[in-house]
DNA sequence: CCAATATTGAGAACCATTGTCAAACGCGGC
DNA sequence: GCCGCGTTTGACAATGGTTCTCAATATTGG
């Protein structure tokens, strides 16, 4: 085989219902909160079709997925550069934070200690301007 | 009611064999592994009852728990102070690191924001120099 | 329109984690 | 030592998020 092939990525009804109901949030949600979300726009679309397009779109880097204290995967559309997430733990809120000190941090502490292929995780969480006053 | 009254907190077989198996490795593990530890240590504890204890010493804060990139949670016992870790994904290899710039710096981002009462995640993960070669 | 290939959906399967509840245990008092 | 009581345990069921299966369906290039 050569490999020329195209990954042939087909633009599907479905996969417009889960961007659509992507786009209608920005904060982070929850597979089934998103399934539940597009039904209500009056689309339907299996459960398993919605996990897997968010993970395709995790992987392609237009969505961020991360996990909360549960250990349950949330989901959220991104910008396609690298960052962090400032999330307020009362309304779910979120601020998309740069910090490029602390990627040098991670890549040079993991490099004093021998380690490669590094990737890391870095959210913080707090109450937001707007949840304090109530 | 009085708030004087104690936990009651009782020493048991299990309760120590959970600590002689964390104290028996210095890397994160999940909760059936430990499980297995023990077993093989020829103690037997029930899985549910490991779970418990790892969740009462997490809420004593003398175990540190976190979830790997599965969403699991694993475990391992630590220091009192604040610190991060830095976790090679293939054997669990685990460096407690420290970085006080940091903590500065998500202070300030919050602070920039107007969110309060802050906590933060940090998690590196990667491949240690022993997992390299093989 | 056709054949080839990608995609979907319904439900089963998985699997880590938690709940249930009767039996066993540790403790303090006697 | 022995009792009684509240705590803890363990076997197993139940939960719930996520993935797998596979036949049916949709899309695409020709």
């Amino acid at each position: 085989m050569t490999s020329t092939e195209r990954p042939a990525v087909r633009p599907t009804r479905q996969r417009r219902a889960v961007a659509s109901a992507l786009a209608g949030f920005d904060d982070f949600r929850s597979a089934q909160e998103i399934h539940d979300l597009i039904s209500r726009q009056g689309d339907s679309v299996g459960l398993a079709t919605v996990y897997r397009t968010l993970s395709a779109l995790a992987d392609a880097g237009e969505v961020d997925m991360l996990r909360n204290e549960d250990g349950e995967a949330i989901w959220r559309s991104c910008s396609d550069t690298h960052h962090h997430h400032l999330v307020c733990r009362t309304c779910g809120a979120t601020v998309e934070v740069e910090g490029p000190a602390v990627e040098k941090w991670t890549g040079a502490i993991a490099a004093e200690h021998g380690y490669a292929d590094i990737s890391h995780t870095l959210e913080i969480f707090g109450t937001c301007p707007a949840c304090l006053v109530s």
